[in-house]
DNA sequence: GCATTATAAGTAAGTGCTTACTTACTACTC
DNA sequence: GAGTAGTAAGTAAGCACTTACTTATAATGC
């Protein structure tokens, strides 16, 4: 499976860089699973094929290891915000397209944690455990987005185009309904007993739902 | 005696049943914060203020306590749905009065939520750590409500005061504000930077949004 | 081209400490 | 004096992390 992904027959010896980044991967896969106190470090050495001892060439604690993921998904992945390369999302919001700009960032976003399941978890467990990297990603990431979003609702109430409603408040239900989808889906109702819609389909209706919500 | 003097229960002997219950009380505050495999028994029964002996006299295993807690709960404060005991809200269903009946839920479960912060960072940690407290709450709780308000929305989809709209996207998204929102003050934003406001207005906000956003 | 050597990749077998859990015993109360 | 509340002092296994040593590789000097 790490193998595959890596696609390299790893018996012999690998070059620093890339061993490094492959155990990386493999606390990735381990702490989402299990958590920082879950997850040892004999765990990962094994998952990873190395000894335990090749884990604390690469970082010095356990800690510097589970702090060292955002590092590498900032640096490797960059953290992307949604309008980040997309000029379909640019363009909706020149052309002042509430139900485009509403969808795509819905799409976009459930999109994303979908494919990164992994990291999803990560992120409630380093919030659960207070450790450092849920307050980076808080910091670095969604305050950012609140500004955004609730900048271009700004714009549009100025525009009279939206009812008069404290934007925050919009964004935090806006957000709310696509966290919660995708946390119950990797979460709490994998099987989608509950609920079994597509992307599309959800960030069609929870991008309707917040314009008909703050529409006149 | 001592006990008689100082008025403290934490000298001398206690009832096994009073030990029990203190012992899981602790516990609870300590998994809530830790999470399962980041406490110790020896720091739950330091806590406690009893040896680590007395915790496995009334618990097999640290698993066993963990598993003891949620029977308690549901023992102790009964799984209580939103519309069990609360007149306001029966009349309101009666009344079909949509914006009563979407604001007391609102206001019901942030209440609720904020009330009991401990409890609901065991049932994320829970739910990480795929223990079976989160299926039971999930099945006992979650889906009855998906249930209940489900069912208001579909009358009132008839009723022809709501569109045409799958009746559990409107509930993922009602409930994803609210859970989504108190998630928020419980681990990413303590300080209220992002949005600082009373449960009341919260609700309010919340019914507001969801009830334009369904209506014809 | 080929032996030499510096260096980085790798490991087996520890270290001392902590863990969940036990045992063998004492003290209090009814 | 019987039974329960309580503990001090364990135990074996597991933990994060280290040490002392062995390879592989690739650049260097001849």
């Amino acid at each position: 499976m790490i193998k595959d992904f890596f696609n390299c027959e790893h018996v012999g010896k690998m070059t620093g860089d890339k061993r490094r980044e492959q155990i990386l991967l493999t606390a990735v896969s381990l702490f989402s699973q299990r958590g920082f106190s879950g997850t040892t470090t004999k765990e990962i050495a094994r998952a990873a094929g190395v000894s335990e001892a090749m884990v604390f060439r690469h970082f010095s604690t356990k800690s510097e290891l589970y702090g060292a993921i955002l590092d590498n998904k900032a640096c490797h992945d960059g953290v992307r915000f949604p309008w980040d390369e997309n000029p379909v999302l640019q363009e909706a919001i020149k052309q002042k397209d509430d139900f485009k700009v509403f969808f795509n960032i819905a799409l976009n976003a459930l999109t994303k944690q979908q494919a990164d399941e992994n990291f999803m978890r990560l992120l409630f467990y380093s919030a659960l455990e207070e450790h450092e990297l849920a307050d980076r990603f808080f910091n670095e990431f969604v305050a950012r987005l609140y500004e955004f979003i609730g900048n271009y609702i700004e714009g549009r109430q100025k525009d009279g185009a939206m009812r008069e409603i404290n934007p925050r408040i919009v964004v935090r239900a806006f957000l709310g309904m696509m966290i919660h989808h995708s946390l119950n889906n990797i979460l709490w109702d994998k099987k989608r007993r509950l609920l079994d819609i597509s992307n599309e389909e959800a960030a069609k209706n929870f991008a309707e739902i917040i314009l008909h919500g703050v529409s006149k």
